[in-house]
DNA sequence: AACATATATTGACATACACGTATACACTGA
DNA sequence: TCAGTGTATACGTGTATGTCAATATATGTT
């Protein structure tokens, strides 16, 4: 029965997935990434511009994104573009899904899906890319 | 924890918010914690024993998790007993039933229900205050 | 090659955190 | 008042994290 011996059975490896995943979402910076990637596919600069941080920083956040499996990442030339991982695998499903919906209650997240899509509009950066989720925005592309 | 108010504004809160929520996730001890508190209200020294970690390590991550505003404590006697914060608020009954979900997928949380269930059948600690979330546990009393 | 652009990494620094040990606090019962 | 039980805090230590400034790497262009 009691099996204390942990010699990092499966079940932990679970636990640290868990931990990892929460630790990726608990930082406001990783927060207000996320809620633009629930948009689309985007690259450093996209979010740089939006964010008005910099660029180091941006990078660093989207490192921890990726290493904490909530973000993939993939080069085009010059630029890297960074987008959800799994956005359909049942975990991931129900951590954006849970995001996008309390996401639409903050002011400086719901301002920085504005600028996004201004900057879309205005064809800044890389726009000609843009390709959103269209499972996932479907309702934030409604009224936002 | 929130020390610095200095002139955030409510937007600024809310996202400060949600750093604290997901930062008060991103630990395994404290995730074991409300996987129990899930099922309940308990004092400590429950706590203590389903988890066999140190009592100041277990007292230390409940008041974390008081301070992230997910969890709430109750004096009896001697004994603190914690439970769940706000489980009916529209957020965190999400993140609550969000949790639960995904804490069934877990071999040691899966083990420490079952720890703590035969703790209360055998009158161990506060067996005769027990008193579960109904709206809570409906799923997971039926065979954990 | 030389240069510009886009991104990643490093060093330095301050802060936050997890944990164990020891100790302080709160309540109970005699 | 005293001792005993349950809980919280303080201290020390090692680790992780967030941020900026500076630099390194990768790619594209000429």
């Amino acid at each position: 029965m009691l099996k204390e011996m942990a010699t990092l059975s499966q079940e932990d490896l679970l636990m640290r997935d868990l931990e990892q995943l929460f630790k990726g979402l608990s930082d406001h910076t990783r927060l207000r990434i996320l809620n633009l990637l629930i948009h689309g596919e985007l690259c450093v600069c996209d979010i740089q511009y939006v964010l008005r941080s910099s660029q180091p920083n941006v990078s660093r956040h989207l490192t921890y994104l990726k290493n904490c499996g909530l973000a993939v990442d993939r080069r085009a030339g010059a630029r890297m573009y960074y987008r959800l991982a799994q956005p359909n695998a049942p975990l991931h499903k129900r951590v954006f899904s849970f995001l996008r919906d309390i996401f639409r209650t903050s002011d400086v997240l719901v301002e920085d899906s504005r600028k996004l899509k201004r900057a879309i509009e205005t064809g800044s950066c890389t726009v000609s890319e843009w390709h959103p989720y269209s499972a996932l925005s479907e309702r934030a592309s409604s009224r936002a």
